[in-house]
DNA sequence: CGCGATTTGTGCACGCCTTCACAAGCGCCT
DNA sequence: AGGCGCTTGTGAAGGCGTGCACAAATCGCG
């Protein structure tokens, strides 16, 4: 989830002011809104013209129930009796989302992992655009992935005047993942997506989502470790075929 | 997954000090741990020998009272007036997240991300070991990566009755997602990190977490849209900036 | 034209989580 | 010994999220 919200905790003004265009979305809602999406994009290339609540929900991995009361929050687009039009519902989560303004961002840190970040398609095809790529090794300055020229960091600021650069990825080690962040939110990024297992400090008007795959598999170890010691008494396994899901969460 | 949420456990028995099963930590808190057991050995690298939640927090990036109330859930390790022994929080934290006892990983689908993560040490920083890789890809198999060979998935039964599999990482395409989820589960596997996008369905007994980077980028997407929306001009920076994702419970 | 089947949208209750505020406990200094 | 400052641990309040259950709305059909 989002860690900073609007900064004002104690300003008692705020409430009902923001009228953009949509409402406020309870911020577990926004977490799920992409995982509607895609659930509605694999619907529609089955050939899908409408879906029920209970048909999305189930392809989501959501309740129902949720499901519907999320969808409520940005309007009505359903149809009592018959259910959601699909090419309609993707159309008003991809604005809500902001999908439908492709968004610039760029990696930085282009090792192990950001190499792999550089050639991944997931980012295509959803609206964004990898548009640079940084390192602060020489020898990888330079070099050609999926097309795009490594620059070297200290570029960043002339690279950002050339195309607004509004989301940033972090793949570099711990250790240089705040100065990093700094340099980002210098260069006018406002949303970081941080895979270094730190937390990073950011003015208020910054966004950050932080994956750290240490501490999912802690997580799981967690379960695992309970898991084991009620096995004295386990009372039985339910076969029930339902999946369940962590989210992610934000 | 299930909740069982009886008082089965609950009456006076307080098990203070030690040992056995222990308590139902809330998930939250089970969520936070891993990145206070970062903060801590970070501190105590850094030569510190006791802190306080004060510290702490914000070592981890949240609320000091939070954290306070987390920790007392595993009971009291604390010092008044002093604040935490560093040393044994962390024993205490490992305990707790059974990251004494070193837990077996595979890792399914070596291709771009997979590739990378079969290198990372994040995995065997934290007490766990990929103990072998996995690929559809004749070309693939008996490739060496990290000093391990790729083995054909349909090797996994029996690369699994040579060593308990405890965690599987899942790194294919989303179309091969569920087929790899069903043969892990056949395995013996009871713990599942999905890197791809889709929903699984597993038994009751296995815990699935998941990790989308398209849906990260989607909720910064939506905050990036809002903020467009508004012109306002924030105020000050704040100095937290963890990010966290969350999620429901297993 | 009305009726039943179906499905959405939501009021409501419940439980989890967060946060405040403070008493209790601890060490140190005088 | 006693006081004082510091820090933990926690009771309580409030907010948020979830899921049930149902009224309202819509379609298809006789
Ligand atoms: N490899 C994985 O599977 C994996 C998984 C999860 C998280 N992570 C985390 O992601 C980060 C990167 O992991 P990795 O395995 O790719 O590490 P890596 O060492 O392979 O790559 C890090 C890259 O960052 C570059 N770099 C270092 N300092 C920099 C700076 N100041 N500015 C720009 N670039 C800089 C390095 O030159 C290098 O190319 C680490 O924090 C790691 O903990 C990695
Ligand atoms: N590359 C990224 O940065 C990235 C980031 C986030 C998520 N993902 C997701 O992770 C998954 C893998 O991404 P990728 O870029 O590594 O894809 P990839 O195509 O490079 O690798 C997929 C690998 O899985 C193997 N595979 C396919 N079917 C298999 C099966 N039934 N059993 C075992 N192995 C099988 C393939 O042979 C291939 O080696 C995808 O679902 C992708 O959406 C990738």
């Amino acid at each position: 989830m989002s860690q900073q919200r609007h900064g004002s905790t104690s300003g008692g003004s705020d409430r009902a002011n923001a009228v953009p265009a949509f409402p406020d979305l309870p911020e577990a809602t926004i977490a799920r809104l992409p995982e509607y999406l895609r659930a509605l994009h694999n619907l529609g290339e089955g050939g899908a013209d409408t879906i029920s609540s209970e048909g999305l929900a189930a392809a989501a991995g959501v309740n129902s129930a949720k499901l519907r009361k999320d969808l409520s929050h940005l309007g009505s687009y359903g149809t009592r009796g018959v259910g959601y039009d699909v090419a309609l519902l993707i159309e008003q989560i991809e604005y809500v989302l902001g999908l439908d303004q492709r968004r610039a961002v760029c990696l930085v840190g282009v090792g192990n992992l950001g190499h792999a970040l550089a050639g991944y398609d997931g980012f295509a095809s959803r609206g964004f655009k990898i548009v640079a790529l940084f390192d602060a090794d020489p020898t990888k300055v330079g070099e050609r992935i999926h097309g795009l020229i490594v620059h070297h960091i200290d570029e960043l600021p002339q690279v950002a005047t050339e195309e607004t650069i509004a989301i940033g990825v972090i793949a570099t080690p711990a250790g240089a993942a705040q100065a990093v962040a700094d340099e980002l939110v210098g260069a006018g990024v406002t949303s970081i997506l941080n895979f270094a297992p730190c937390v990073l400090s950011v003015p208020a008007n910054v966004d950050v989502r932080k994956v750290d795959l240490a501490i999912e598999l802690q997580i799981l170890s967690f379960h695992e470790h309970r898991k084991a010691s009620l096995t004295a008494l386990p009372g039985g396994r339910s076969a029930t075929g339902a999946g369940n899901q962590e989210a992610v969460g934000s």
